[in-house]
RNA sequence: GCCGAUUUAGUUUAGUGGUAAAACAAGUCACUCGUAAUGAUUAGAUGUAAGUUCGAUUCUUACAUUCGGCACCA
């Protein structure tokens, strides 16, 4: 997908289409007023005050063809230079405007651009002419907050792309049609791999069989891998007692976010929203030696969270999930060979599951935000700083990002870009001085000392139901063989002659624990091509006359069109490897 | 939660202020078939609750769902 931001000529295109859409909205709004209008990476918005109004998908449409005139008018789009006096009083009914303008420093030369009898604010640079506007579209409008903060007004944001040729921008306009084919709740209703129901409530997704396999075979892999690392996993409660949470600091960040607490007797809980205070009473269940250190404790655990309505998506973001978390207690010496090892453990994931397009994130608090984050200036530069010089010793790329901590620590994040929508969070590491101290988790040192251990959080496949999201956007469904639902679709060609032959071999890969399905309905094999083909079972198994004759099999793999005659054996040897291997 | 849209059969979609149309899937029957759909046939639907109306699936309102964004994301 194009980035418009990052190509100079586009970016510059969608700039001043964006200067085009304020004035087609001016000229049929006269009293809409601009806040601003940037180019992102997916085109250009423009958020507008329309005081009540608010802008519908039908009106996008006057607004569209309003701009289509203005800009085969031919305008010329000129720059203006003024002074800050010169810009304030210009704008001066413009409450917008003059918000920006006065943040401007005093000295800098301030540029406005003016098509027509249209003036607006703005840094350029432009096409000199609106007639090279003509290949835009506007794809969507939507309420926004001013200034990004739910407390303000709501804007009208509507949003388009601008290209040099209609060549171009039908071509994008193919692929992000594409897109929509290729997310994960469209996928998951089609191959039948989770449901959701009113009757059991929104945002909380059901695993079907086949989704519930794909499930299994990850948290397999996941847990022998960190078997292999030393991880201990446990079995912790769904919910747990509200004190757990006021302790850790939860409760005062989040209890918005929680479902709220029930009473019972004489106890307050809730269900959990994570699981970091269940595994520090795990640690804390009995003394340790800084010999024993580190402590890896791992679960797949079920979390809750009540998140906003407007939040959820399907199997990424749902109000019931199930995170792939762990904590690592360690000692000071022991964070950066930790860190690392947990660095390298995503890495090597992403490397078998074949992912590329992500990037890290290292997300530190906003010292100026007293309130979110856990009040310790000498603990955070510490952890910070700790964080730089491992990630720097590892040599992978990153961006920083203020404000981006958890409230106990800064964070090593994974992003990813699903086929539909924002960046989400696919791995995280997190470093934690804090909730030790509030748990006051201790070991015994060397010289007999009491001391606290850090905690490093951490979830790879993040949580599963995401990671099953991501992986049928990535394959568009066609799974690999070892995560498959079905790995291999038998088809008789005629139930009156092949049906009994079929069976065998079906009974056959059933022994050999290969997920196989037997095709046996009266239907002609054509159609039961067609079918296997659509569920994308990775392998179809064609058994005529010439298989029951020859005692061999055909096999057509998913993706191509050439059928391979081969013996039964030599076919399940084939396919175990591929399924051992977990060939991607 | 906010702004906007949305909701018709198991699924995908059509349509109407007066009997709701189709495809796929499902059932039955016939066909006995070599690589993406054999034919016939049967059954099946207007999110919920109010309102307007002689009459509402269609218009209005509320609630719910889903979607596009915004905000949020331990």
């Amino acid at each position: 997908m194009i980035n418009i931001k990052e190509n100079e000529k586009l970016n510059t295109l969608n700039h001043s289409c964006a200067h085009l859409l304020a004035h087609a909205v001016k000229n049929l709004y006269p009293n809409a007023k601009f806040w601003v209008g940037p180019v992102i990476e997916e085109g250009f918005y423009y958020d507008i005050d329309l005081d009540d109004e608010s802008i519908s998908e039908e009106t996008l449409e006057k607004i569209s063809k309003e701009m289509k005139k203005i800009a085969k008018n031919d305008r010329l789009i000129k720059r203006i230079e003024l002074s800050k006096e010169e810009a304030l009083e210009l704008f001066k009914d413009d409450p917008y405007k003059i918000d920006l303008i006065e943040n401007m420093p005093e000295d800098e030369i301030i540029s406005a651009y003016k098509q027509d009898d249209f003036i607006d604010l703005c840094r350029g640079p432009h096409v000199n002419s609106t007639k090279l506007l003509k290949n835009f579209k506007l794809l969507k409008v939507s309420g926004a907050y001013y200034k990004g903060d739910s407390n303000n007004k709501v804007l009208q944001r509507i949003y388009g792309i601008c290209f040099d040729n209609p060549e171009d921008l039908e071509e994008h306009l193919k692929e992000l049609e594409e897109a929509k084919e290729r997310d994960h709740r469209k996928i998951g209703k089609d191959l039948e791999i989770y449901m959701t129901d009113d009757l059991v409530g929104r945002g909380l997704p059901m695993f079907l069989p086949n989704g519930y396999i794909i499930w299994q075979e990850l948290e397999n892999y996941i847990k022998e891998k960190e078997r292999k690392l030393d991880y201990n996993h446990v079995k912790t409660p769904c919910l747990g007692n509200v004190e757990l949470y006021k302790t850790s600091g939860h409760w005062d960040h989040y209890k918005d976010d929680m479902f709220p607490s029930m009473k019972l007797d004489n106890e307050e809980f809730v269900l959990r929203p994570m699981n970091c205070p269940h595994h520090m009473m795990i640690f804390k269940n009995k003394l340790h030696s800084y010999k024993e250190l580190p402590i890896k404790i791992g679960e797949i655990a079920p979390d809750f969270r009540y998140e906003a309505s407007g939040a959820l998506k399907g199997i990424e973001r749902a109000r019931h999930f199930c995170q792939n978390d762990a904590h690592l207690f360690v000692t000071l010496d022991q964070i950066k060979d930790q860190f690392k090892e947990v660095v390298d453990l995503i890495l090597e994931v992403y490397k078998d599951f074949n992912i590329t397009n992500y990037h890290f994130e290292l997300s530190l608090r906003d010292p100026e935000d007293k309130v979110k984050y856990y009040q310790d200036d000498k603990m955070w530069d510490e952890a910070e700083n700790m964080l730089r010089k491992v990630l720097n010793g590892i040599g992978i790329e990153y961006t920083e990002k203020i404000g981006e901590a958890a409230f106990y620590g800064p964070k090593l994040d994974v992003q990813i870009r699903p086929a539909v929508g924002n960046e989400v969070t696919l791995s995280t590491c997190q470093l934690d001085f804090c909730l030790p101290q509030k748990f006051d988790l201790t070991y015994i040192d060397k010289d007999g000392e009491k001391k606290t251990p850090v905690v490093i959080h951490r979830a790879i496949l993040g949580s599963l139901d995401r990671f099953i999201a991501y992986l049928l956007e990535e394959t568009k469904g066609a799974l690999p063989l070892w995560l498959s639902p079905v790995q291999v679709n038998v088809i008789p060609v005629n139930n009156k002659y092949h049906l009994d032959y079929a069976k065998e071999i079906y009974e056959l890969l059933r022994e050999k624990n290969i997920r196989v399905n037997l095709d046996a309905r009266d239907e002609k094999l054509g159609y039961k091509m067609r079918e296997s083909v659509t569920h994308k079972n990775p392998y179809a198994l064609i058994i005529g006359q010439n298989e029951v004759d020859t005692n061999t099999i055909s096999y057509r793999k998913y993706g191509t069109d050439e059928t391979v005659n081969i013996d039964k054996n030599e076919f399940i040897d084939l396919i175990k490897k591929q399924i051992e291997t977990k060939e991607f």
